[in-house]
DNA sequence: CTCCCAATCTGGAATGATTCCAAAGAACAA
DNA sequence: TTGTTCTTTGGAATCATTCCAGATTGGGAG
């Protein structure tokens, strides 16, 4: 088994996750060079691997290693929800509001600035979820191109 | 005419809006007590009022005053949108988790924290969502009273 | 090493919010 | 009053995601 796939095994059983090849692969995929990828390119990606693998089986996967907190997954407002594989470190993310390319803001302030509402409502606050919404330098390319 | 529908007569004629019979309902209910409702509630109470309005008008009608800017959308991750007449003021949410409640929080730390991320990779930022997550006391109490 | 059960995988159908379409109707500027 | 443009309508379509039920398989117990 080489060094890596023992790696991905070992934190899949540490999970309290069965290993298996659908599973692997997708940790992998999710893990990999592009982050932020949706379920469908993660399937893609990971049918790659694998030859043959069912859509329900990826949906599957991604919410057990969500579950298991291995892997984080992001749902802005009108795209499809994206994955990342970093997790535990409460950095937030910048969407364009056009393609929706997501990518990782680290918070100025240091550590969880507004994680103090001022009233809850009587609801436990388990997390703050910050999206800045914006157009990515592609689009901002393609708006100016535009004539009218 | 009585002067509340005078005035949101005016409220639409100011953003550049026609007067309709079907967006003048759709804004009171958003604008009414109930807040936070989703389009379908909005397409409830609306028909209340008017007898008969089609689910595509009040699409329609929300996307119209959203862009007008007399109606904020909301979106949490994994819920349908939510409406609010509360517009231009920087405010943020907190939702359940499980059952979707949505009630406003004002920022504690008084203005715009966190609206300046470290990095923006070349992204032009255009505003900052803020969600809050939690479980709220309906729901805590159900939880509690489950025994598993 | 073998067996067995629960976790997982599969294909196919279903859901639910939202959008697209084209035709009929209505608001309002001139 | 009229013409143009914005709205409304109903019906069909889309898209991400979930539900289902039966077949398969990982891995702990023996």
């Amino acid at each position: 088994m080489a060094p890596d796939e023992q790696r991905l095994h070992d934190c899949l059983r540490n999970a309290g996750l069965r290993v298996t090849a659908p599973r692997l692969a997708v940790l992998t995929v999710v893990q990999g060079e592009e982050q932020h990828r949706d379920a469908e390119a993660i399937a893609v990606a990971s049918r790659e691997r694998l030859g043959t693998l069912s859509t329900q089986s990826v949906y599957d996967n991604l919410h057990a290693l969500v579950e298991a907190g291995l892997v984080r997954r992001i749902q802005p407002s009108g795209h499809p929800a994206r994955y990342e594989a970093r997790v535990g470190d409460n950095h937030h993310h910048i969407v364009c509001r056009q393609c929706g390319a997501t990518k990782d803001v680290d918070c100025t302030i240091g550590e969880a600035p507004c994680l103090e509402p001022s009233a809850v409502h009587g609801f436990v606050v388990v997390e703050a979820e910050i999206i800045f919404w914006g157009v990515c330098p592609q689009c901002q390319q393609k708006t100016h191109t535009q004539h009218p």
